[in-house]
DNA sequence: GACGATTACTTTAGAATTAAAGTATCGAAC
DNA sequence: GTTCGATACTTTAATTCTAAAGTAATCGTC
C-alpha cells in the first residue's frame, strides 16, 4: 500500500489556490502564502511527533530549547522576544515547567522586577533526549534539497528577515 | 527620533541564538528556525494591523480569503485542509462568521454530512476592503528583495514544500 | 531624594487551537 | 436492504495565545 492516490484534491491548500488570481501584488502574496504553508506544515508535524513520542508540547519544548543554549539562564522578557510570543503567554508556560520540575525560577539579583529561569538537571536531560530525535525530523524535511539550495535558502531568508524588519520599523515611524 | 538603538540585544531571537551551536544537523536546524522566524514575524505583524485597522482577527480573515477565491463556496473540510488547522477549530470560527453576517452556511445538496459556506455580499465587500490594504502590507515586507530573489525564493520554497510532504508521508508508512 | 516615565512581569478576559471522542451520513460489499 | 468501515462534522476538555490593564521596581532628571 502506498500514498493515498484516490484522495481528490491532493495537497491543495491556501498557498496553492491563490495561483490563478488576477491581483495587485500577486507575486508577493503568493510568496507569503508559500512561506507560511511551508512553516505551518513543518510546525504541525513537529508538534504531532513531540506529542506522540514524548507527550510534550511544542511551546514547552521551545522554552527548554532556548534555555539549553543559555548557560546563565534567561529573563522572561528575553524568552518572550526570542520565541516571538506575548509576555503573558510565557508566564503560564513557565509556571507549568517549574511545576513539572524542568526549570527553576529565581528573581534576578540585580533587578528585582526580572525573573531568571534555568534548566534543572532533569530539564536538561529530558530536553536533550527529545532534541536528538527532533533534529532528525528536521533534517528529514530538507533531505531532498541539495546543499547548495539549503545555503541559498539561508541567504534569501536572512535578507527577507531584514527586509521585513525594516518595513515594520519604517511603518511605525511617521 | 529613530529606531531604539539603545535596546541591547537588538533583534536577537530563536533563530539567531542557535548560530554558534555545535550540533548534529546544525545547518538544517538553523534553516528551520530562520524559516519559522520569518513566517512568525510577518504573521504577527499582519495580525496586529488587521486588529488595529479593521478590528478583524487573522483566522477570520483567512477564511474569508479562501471563500473569495471559491465561487461555489467550500465545504468545511476543504477550508480546514487549506488553512492547515484542525476541523474542530473551523466549526467555531464559521459559527462566528455566520453570526456576524459575513458568510452563509448550507447543507450540501448531495451529501447531508457536508456543510457548504459562502461569502455574503457584506462578507465579500468587507473582505475586499481589507484585502486591498493587506496586500500592500505584504508587498512592503518584500520591498527590499530584488525580483530575482523573489522568484528564487518561490522556487526554493516549492521544492522545500514537496520535500517536506514526501518526508511526512514516508514516515507514516513502514 | 522625589517625581515621572519606562520596564518587567502578572492578571484578566476572551479568542484560537488541538486531540480525542461522539454523532450522523455515506458507500460499498454482501 | 443490512451491515460495516469511512467520512464530515461537532462537541468537549484542556492548552496556548493575545491584548489590555494592573503592579511593582528601576532609571533618569531635576
Amino acid at each position: 500500500m502506498s500514498a493515498p492516490e484516490e484522495q481528490d484534491p491532493l495537497w491543495i491548500d491556501a498557498e496553492t489556490t491563490v495561483a490563478a488570481r488576477p491581483a495587485d501584488h500577486k507575486m508577493e502574496l503568493r510568496l507569503w502564502l508559500r512561506l507560511f504553508s511551508c512553516s505551518r506544515l513543518i510546525e504541525n508535524d513537529i508538534r504531532r511527533h513531540l506529542n506522540a513520542e514524548f507527550e510534550f508540547s511544542l511551546p514547552r519544548f521551545d522554552i527548554l530549547a532556548q534555555l539549553d543554549r543559555a548557560d546563565e539562564g534567561l529573563v522572561l522578557g528575553e524568552v518572550s522576544k526570542r520565541l516571538m510570543v506575548s509576555a503573558g503567554n510565557i508566564t503560564s508556560l513557565v509556571e507549568g515547567l517549574v511545576k513539572s520540575g524542568h526549570i527553576t525560577r529565581t528573581t534576578s539579583s540585580g533587578d528585582r522586577r526580572a525573573q531568571v529561569i534555568r534548566l534543572t538537571d532533569k530539564g536538561r536531560r529530558e530536553f536533550r533526549r527529545m532534541a536528538k530525535v527532533h533534529s532528525d525530523w528536521i533534517a528529514a524535511y530538507f533531505e531532498r534539497l541539495p546543499q547548495k539550495d539549503i545555503e541559498r535558502l539561508m541567504d534569501l531568508l536572512a535578507t527577507l528577515k531584514d527586509s521585513t524588519r525594516q518595513s515594520i520599523i519604517a511603518r511605525q515611524e511617521p
